[in-house]
DNA sequence: TATGAATGAGTTTTCATTCAT
DNA sequence: GATGAATGAAAACTCATTCAT
């Protein structure tokens, strides 16, 4: 007698359960994002998340490497292809733009957050950062390309720089308004023409 | 023969438990400081926690708060004293330097980061940054009285994005290691001089 | 150095526990009832209530035993006045209605509640429930004076038909609502006639 | 060498609990019936009362709830083939003599009490109320069906009047004694016939 | 693959009560 | 009379994880 379960594809469990881990760090948090929750959010049973994953953690930063990746296709070329400080704060504002909308931003803070008393997460999460700082670093040196500034700024440096303001501006996004952080980046926007004056002197 | 119980009238209860607090948010994270683990490390009888505090939560605010308090009075005289972008951006490094040495920078990672799931908990760690903001304020404020910028830059921005980066420097902190943001400020430290001519171009 | 606390009466302490003991009843009921609660809702220390009384059921039983006293000496007239069985139900529905508005029953309700699961407690609720009975007890006696009924129904049983009534009553009007229990004293007004002509064959 | 684990898959856990809820709440009172005492009774590890049920409460009044389903379908034939008054009152009488020996009244007393301050128990206790309460609407009605009576009494008040007796006699069979209560019952039996020839004028 | 049952440790919080002052 | 500090037990509930099937 074949008896099989009617109405649940068989297949996607792994990825639903990425989904779902998604949703439950993006709606109710760290700290909500139990098996449980998270496979009452995936239609799914609890005990599977053992079954793909080694811990609650684990799936969860691999939610937020799935969400990672995709992105990092997505903005490469806008990085790369940016020719001016301004180009890359324009870019750096855009994913920032983005992310709160799509919920990563949200994602991200949790998880970071949660690194710092998890260590095993925290190194996860910092695996995660470092193409976006490679990234980063690529396009500022490729900026700085005939700067004089070139011999005073260093490119590794600046890209940290980027990251950390990121960071920083996605949780005072959680703490302020979103209004205080936009202004910011407007701000920033603003600015941009004096600093690319800087970077190349020559030029316009 | 003299019998005391142990823990009866020892009239520092209170203040007990707010260095007990600080210390298990610093050695501990947020997630592992329960009632039981302050009381524990305070040499206290955890229900205590609930005497003298509304919360766990309101206990970690409060120590906080009180570290927060010290080292706004601490500092205050320094960032007011600043004379130029540079002056600041060293107290700046000066701050985060020392808030690393005593711990105190854990604290506010722990907190903020717990701030994300936490409104209640983020209402008093927003509230607890405010001053910080307002002194950023006042100190660029003067700094940029006659200069140029002042019709480019608001002072209130600016403030608030040393904020930023005091937070995301804190993460990074914990996400990486303390050189690679050790850096950051060596760095910025490098570049000082280049902004205090943007800000007083006649000057020097 | 004569050293006195100052804005705080002193000697009507107990009273105040008392009062505050039947505010806290009625206004979060027996499990809300703690000695904390009550210290706060009174403005006096709860030690206190270990002070003035045995525990904190012993001073539940005092509030209730106060009010009930005052309202037996209210009512008394009114019951033994009574001349016919519907004067008896007019004077019981009488009562429930400024019981409800009062806040008795509710301290009614909640205490035998309580009393359910507490021996020493119902030992004290019981108590204060004789004198009622007995009351009622002689009025239905006087009423049923002369009537053929006499020989059929004991006034002990009538009257305790009467507090059953009433401690129904006062159940239902928590679970369903206070509607619905007056439309029962409603409807019982409009057959004690009949009930009148039963006791008394002869009259009118 | 065979080893199981004690308590593990034996089927008929969520069974257990109810019938453990049951007993605890008959002999040690709601304030009596954690889920400690509950999973005690019952043979099982207390945290399973959250594993099937949604709170210690949703336990107990799912307790009840069997009870009260068994019982109506027991009691319905009588309370529905009744063709007088005092074949109502004579049934009402038998269910409560059952109850008390089955213990059923004990629970609802309990249930009923604390339902007094905890509302979202108190819907539940409400709603197993209703299928009685339209039981014996129902009854009265036939009973009434062609009696001068009819236009002056409401079946349905009625019949809430039966169950205002049946909640107070649960309240006094636990303050007073059981006789007390069995007293009240057996003058009602002796009144019936003259309620009777109340109803039905002509007959016998 | 998938399930549902089970466990034991852990959490925050509340309470009555005691006692030295 | 009155206070505030302290205690220890208990409550409801949640969790990650394991395991037999």
């Amino acid at each position: 007698m074949i008896k099989r379960k009617v109405g649940r594809p068989r297949g996607d469990t792994r990825e639903r359960l990425v989904t779902g881990a998604f949703e439950a760090l993006r709606t109710r948090g760290y700290a909500g994002s139990s098996s449980r929750a998270i496979g009452h959010i995936a239609g799914v049973n609890p005990a599977l998340v053992f079954y793909y994953f080694e811990s609650v953690d684990d799936l969860l930063a691999t939610a937020l490497a799935e969400s990672s990746a995709e992105r990092l296709v997505r903005y490469r070329e806008a990085v790369e292809g940016a020719r001016s400080l301004s180009d890359l704060l324009a870019t750096l504002a855009a994913i920032y733009g983005d992310d709160v909308a799509s919920g990563h931003i949200a994602v991200v803070s949790e998880l970071v957050a949660a690194s710092v008393s998890k260590p095993e997460l925290a190194l996860r999460v910092t695996a995660l950062m470092q193409p976006w700082v490679e990234l980063a670093e690529g396009a500022v040196e490729s900026v700085l390309a005939g700067s004089p500034l070139r011999d005073v700024a260093s490119p590794r440096v600046i890209a940290l720089a980027g990251v950390v303001f990121y960071l920083g501006a996605n949780l005072l996004t959680h703490l302020q308004s979103v209004e205080e952080v936009d202004a910011l980046f407007e701000e920033s926007a603003r600015l941009a023409p004096l600093l690319d004056s800087l970077v190349q002197p020559g030029a316009a």
